[in-house]
DNA sequence: TATGAATGAGATTTCATTCAT
DNA sequence: AATGAATGAAATCTCATTCAT
């Protein structure tokens, strides 16, 4: 299901780790090292953005030598989509899986949105977005894989899961993939953009996401639920 | 109404050109001059963005020396910083005076939508606003700005129509606000992300921006139409 | 007397300033223009040096334009060469003439030292010199002219002096233009190279020349005084 | 005694090389590398002075790439200064230690002042003082540092020669101390400052600095000697 | 004749990348 | 295989000088 993308797993072609329990790895091949790599650039590139950020400071939020750097990673641009499609696969993972939960839907689509949400406007997270969207212009092959694997996988899934309502007969909506389009907008409706071009508003922002799904989930059933979905609604 | 921020108006301070009737321009105040300068960076910018882009490309491009762009704006951030200042006041004051116009609801509704969607999705606002994203780290002040002339503006305007129809009994929204943002996303719903991730889809756009639109009204109205409002809407 | 050497006044050449009541002058050849252009080139120049003081400073101090500094002077070596060879004629004028006077050879040495000490020690003579011996090796000319016109001139006078005392029995200085070079040595001894290589050592520095200048007078008279000079030296 | 006074010395705080058997040096360590980047730094310096020299210069002068210079040192100023600390200490220790020579008083003093008048007016040296006179007003630490380390040491040990020589009865200043710069400058005598004002004039030095040494003892010893001191003059 | 906006060569400094150890 | 000192191309910015007005 989230299988690795062979065109955008970096560790692919590589020996398995564990093939044989050799002491020495081939040059490049210790996954544990190349973690390291990513974790300190990580922090490197979230903290000063990718043009801002050095190799050096890579260097030294990682603890390596350059030269090992180089042995892993072609360059930069190698490393820091290496690391995008890294910390990608891990981020959307645990969002999509709160859709195979067994809960009434409004129920279900609170708790998914409420955690996209909070995922996505998180302050990280946010960093990231805004760096690899200032990097599309030079690297758009990764924006392209960043969002098939985030925004659109979720798009699926979640247009799956209203097509399955439609046919349990409590849904009404004629297009199951424009509606789930719409509900992922707007579970962080104002909320994204905003965190994208501004600064963190302390503290401001649980309350106000808690608020805003339920204002989508609400808008959603509204004008489309049926049948014992639109409980609740004051029509 | 869209008199121009003088915080935010790069032209401020300058002195009027007319002043004198002098043939000759005060140092860094030809507004010809500085209007190329800014061209030349506007193509700078887009096509490489903010640190890809050296002085040389901005210079190459304006037709000018680099001692003149020096003359004109103190140093690389502050170029383009009035680059963005300079764009984003255009863009913005068409769309939103769509808003003012003399039509029903929903034809008011979808031609701005429509206008929005086209603009923020449009290939070179798509570049500005991921150059912009990916300086906020670098340059918080520009971002928000941006926000507050842009997207919240919008809010606002669109806040206020949709109280003026539910006084006017053709709306039924609780939270006037809360539809005005829900409804500027919904808009651009699954473009102006997939944009800012991805290089352009050869021409599909404009189709996609009428379709989500007419969807995004369609869903609004559905939920909180009331009356005339709700023709045309097969319950 | 101090006739103005050819070699070195930059105005020989120019027509005589009142040759005609003329309304205007040839180019570059106001003499006023060019003692206020020289007037803010000491200000920029003393207050930062050469290289730091752009033409840009010199032109605001001068309050005239940049393309008429280049009617003046054919560049920015060549203006502070004019500038040097200005100032450094007052300068030295004053203090020789006090080897004029009519004093007896006691007093008329400490009045000249005391004289010679505090202009060669006041902090813009100092910053004056600090930038042309900065300068000598781009120009060396100007150096060997400061020299002479200075320092130089003043042996030649002081020996001048020793000899007619020596004529008249009063001293004894087998070498009389040694003698010179010697006192004028003395009476800035310890203060005049410190000052070159130090910041000012707030007010002392008065108290400290008059016990110098004592100090080199007594010397000096105690190993060639004779007769009437010898007064006061307890032998 | 001329133990490197470790604010001074920029060698202090690397790690001692043999710390660890280590065949490679940690970065900006080498001693040798560092020695060579100062040597080339010198003759580019010494060359143009310090703002005509650019760092092009000093690396095509010391063999090395311009990003090793700025491995080694933070940048120009640093650079300059670290190589005037590192001439500095050399130049003065030797002459210094003349004075500790056990020598008649006449001819310890004239092989003192001989040496150190041939050190301060030797071609290299006069520029040197030069470039550090001229950069005064940037760097009056510098400045500061060289006068304490050069001419002030060299007051205090000679003062406390002739406070010996006052006690021992063949000497009878009144103060040592001024006597000790009266000397220092008398050494010197019109040869150092117009060294420093001109360029060198082919030659002639030697004997000039012999002859005026000699009269620089004369005048002392005449003034001041007592019993053996007094010696061969003729009174 | 005086002006000052424009020029562009050249300055200092940074940093992705390499390669001897 | 790992290291990190060295590299040098390229970036930003300055400023002496020119020339159209």
């Amino acid at each position: 299901m989230t299988a690795p993308d062979p065109e955008t797993d970096p560790e692919a072609g590589t020996p398995p780790a564990d093939a044989a329990p050799a002491r020495r790895h081939a040059a490049g091949a210790d996954p544990a090292k190349r973690a390291q790599i990513l974790e300190g650039a990580a922090r490197a590139f979230l903290e000063k953005g990718f043009d801002a950020a050095s190799m050096e400071d890579v260097r030294r939020a990682a603890g390596v030598s350059k030269g090992t750097i180089y042995v892993y990673f072609a360059d930069k641009v190698e490393l820091f989509e290496a690391l995008v499609a890294d910390k990608r696969d891990r981020m959307f993972a645990d969002v999509i899986s709160l859709l195979e939960e067994d809960l009434p839907l409004r129920a279900k689509l609170t708790r998914f949105g409420e955690a996209l949400s909070r995922v996505l406007c998180s302050e990280d997270v946010i960093r990231a977005q805004r760096i690899v969207i200032g990097a599309v212009a030079r690297m758009p092959g990764m924006g392209e894989r960043f969002y098939r694997v985030g925004p659109s996988r979720m798009h699926d899934r979640l247009a799956a899961l209203f097509e399955a309502e439609v046919a349990a007969g409590r849904l009404a909506v004629p297009d199951a993939r424009m509606a789930a389009v719409q509900f992922i907008e707007l579970v962080s409706a104002g909320v994204w953009r905003r965190r994208l071009f501004c600064g963190p508003h302390a503290g401001v922002e649980e309350a106000e996401i808690v608020r805003t799904v339920a204002s989508a989930v609400e808008l959603l059933l509204r004008a489309w639920g049926r049948g014992e979905a639109r409980q609740g609604l004051d029509d």
